[in-house]
DNA sequence: TAGGCCATCTGGTCCT
DNA sequence: AGGACCAGATGGCCTA
């Protein structure tokens, strides 16, 4: 890909290639010009030197500074892949996380889930063993609707609902802001998603240490991202890995 | 206008 | 030696 035109950038502040006059001021330039004048001028050998050593420098400069920016932009990518997994609003009127929010919801969203999983495993155990005791008792089947959500999901709620609630960014609640447009919203800061890195426990109970704006209703069939099976498909998490 | 976020440049360090 | 990685500096854009 092109770095200065297809980045992945959604502003233009590219000073990109432009070389300024104070250039060859630097250090290495003004280092690398001394050396090789030296040479030429103490008679000793002159070792292949470049015709002319001003432009060889600014060609190597360049081929850094493109190397450089090349690699920026694959992180960028990389972060972008990481946004698409968040449980967090995406379109064109949303504007998109910053980088530290990013990673700082990533983080928290991992942890719920590692937690979820935990809570589930311990769950299908209780279920089993206790089936097993009571020697298949009757039980009234309940519709899916029926049963009560797992507390671990109101926390998911909490988690990417009160970011969006302190930021005023509505989470894609495709049900109950399908009408929202509105001008592009500010992502959350950094600060209530955890920055100051509280203890897992404390992460876990109420991972943005807030009060969850969101509530379900028992009964009420969600449609929020997170009570739908995890948009995380084995395929954009192998991209995730694998894009450079 | 201040502050946040970002892209880019740059020089230093480490690794292959 | 060349490349990858990193952090500091700088300047632009955007929003409150």
């Amino acid at each position: 890909m092109d770095s200065d035109t297809g980045s992945t950038c959604s502003r233009s502040s590219s000073p990109d290639l432009a070389v300024d006059s104070s250039f060859f001021s630097s250090k290495i330039f003004q280092q690398a010009e001394k050396t090789s004048n030296g040479s030429l001028a103490s008679g000793g050998k002159i070792q292949n030197r470049p015709e002319n050593p001003k432009e060889d420098l600014q060609e190597l400069r360049l081929k850094v500074n493109s190397r450089e920016r090349k690699r920026m932009h694959d992180l960028n990518q990389a972060m972008d892949g990481l946004r698409e997994v968040m449980p967090y609003a995406q379109g064109p009127s949303v504007r998109k996380l910053s980088k530290i929010s990013t990673l700082l919801l990533a983080r928290n969203y991992i942890l719920m889930l590692s937690s979820s999983l935990e809570e589930m495993k311990k769950l299908v155990g209780e279920v089993y063993g206790s089936s097993v005791a009571q020697n298949h008792a009757p039980r009234p089947v309940l519709a899916p609707s029926q049963l009560p959500l797992h507390p671990l999901a109101q926390s998911l709620h909490s988690l990417a609902s009160s970011a969006v609630a302190m930021s005023s960014t509505p989470l894609q609640h495709t049900s109950t802001h399908t009408a929202m447009a509105q001008a592009p919203h500010s992502p959350p800061s950094a600060g209530y998603l955890g920055f100051h890195a509280p203890p897992i426990p404390s992460l876990l109970k109420d991972p943005l240490h807030l009060a969850g704006s969101y509530r379900h209703f028992p009964g009420m069939p969600c449609p929020c991202s997170l009570c739908q099976p995890l948009p995380v498909s084995t395929a954009s998490l192998h991209a995730l890995s694998m894009s450079k």
